[in-house]
RNA sequence: CCAGGGGUGGCGGAGUGGCCAAUCGCAAUAGACUGUAAAUCUAUCGGGCUUGCCCUACGGGGGUUCGAAUCCCUCCCCCUGGA
């Protein structure tokens, strides 16, 4: 008998102080900070993505810029590298704190995930022309089980039906059904949630941090972006804030419009994040 | 003042006698979430209930009609051109 050695997970609403939080738990906990967000793994999205650069400048964070914004990432690609991170950082005796608002992503990375069939990009940009009648009839056909079981949402998501029919013919040409098991029952988890109190102070909060990263430059970030052969489609841009700056670059929208879009955006994703993560009985909400 | 165009649900914008509580987009509310996840998708979205019906609704008022957001009269407001 051992005893589980402990992990830190700070998740929540974006824009809710949790990154100050984290940090200001390194100390007591002597502990090392583990992004998880999945847009601050990239390199060059700083000022929209509002990575705390300022606040930790003093302090590392893993996983923070280590991809490029034209390079496809994914909640599986997290798992692998916060995996190493962790085993790491417990190697040298210290306290792993992971910090973010993704989710998805730790969702992966606690409770893990039974299928392994790699991306096919080949296949997605092809079913990527395909109606969503058509897509449906194809993973009817080809694996009818896994199209009954989906609800009807799900029928309607090109994304999940994509992602269906490139693991039906992936399991078709090897058979892969490791299950990768979460770190969840490793480790002794600590799970704390941040939330606002109600819509009305996210809203306010949310308005008051798009425009500060406004004052702060983020519309020269997306032009540098652009000028470096970025464009609105690569992995990285598709992004809220850099959406709506780029088409507002290319006119189709005024600056005052822009702004509108990237509040109203920003907002209903942090309601999005609480819906999901509400359904996480081991988060300890503060 | 004259001529022309227009006022539709929180916003944008269809509809030009019955199929209209009113296409659609946005916003809003609830939700889904196993390798794109700050992605993508679903439901609801005037009010009431016994969920089929009732009520209130397309700038205000009046009228025509079995029946009007849609036609006529009048008033108010907005835009464009002319004086």
């Amino acid at each position: 008998m051992f005893i589980k050695k402990k992990i830190f997970v700070i998740t929540g609403q974006t824009a809710t102080g949790k990154t100050a939080k984290a940090l200001s738990l390194v100390d007591e906990l002597n502990g090392e900070l583990i992004n998880a967000d999945s847009r601050q793994v990239y390199k060059k999205l700083d000022i929209v993505t509002g990575k705390d650069l300022n606040l930790l400048s003093n302090v590392k964070i893993w996983l923070y810029d280590i991809v490029d914004p034209k390079d496809q990432f994914s909640s599986f690609d997290y798992v692998k590298r916060a995996t190493s991170c962790i085993d790491e950082i417990i190697s040298r005796g210290k306290t792993p704190i992971l910090v973010g608002g993704s989710y998805f992503y730790l969702k992966h990375l606690l409770y893990g995930y039974d299928v392994q069939v790699e991306p096919n990009e080949k296949l997605r940009t092809e079913l990527n022309e395909v109606s969503i009648d058509d897509l449906q009839k194809t993973l009817q056909n080809e694996n009818p089980r896994v199209f009954e079981k989906l609800n009807q949402s799900d029928r309607y998501n090109p994304h999940r039906l994509i992602r269906k029919i490139e693991i039906t013919r992936g399991e078709n040409v090897k058979r892969v059904k490791a299950s990768v098991s979460g770190i969840y029952d490793i480790y002794n988890v600590k799970m704390m949630g941040f939330k606002f109190k109600d819509n009305k102070t996210l809203e306010s909060t949310i308005t008051d941090r798009v425009k500060k990263r406004v004052n702060n430059g983020a519309l020269n970030e997306v032009k540098t972006l652009l000028d470096e052969g970025y464009s609105a489609d690569h992995p990285g841009l598709q992004t809220i804030g850099y959406q709506q700056i780029i088409i507002h670059m290319h006119n189709v929208i005024d600056f005052d419009e822009m702004l509108a879009q990237w509040i109203s955006k920003e907002i209903q994703y942090a309601k999005r994040q609480l819906t999901f993560m509400k359904k996480d009985a081991n988060i300890f909400w503060v």
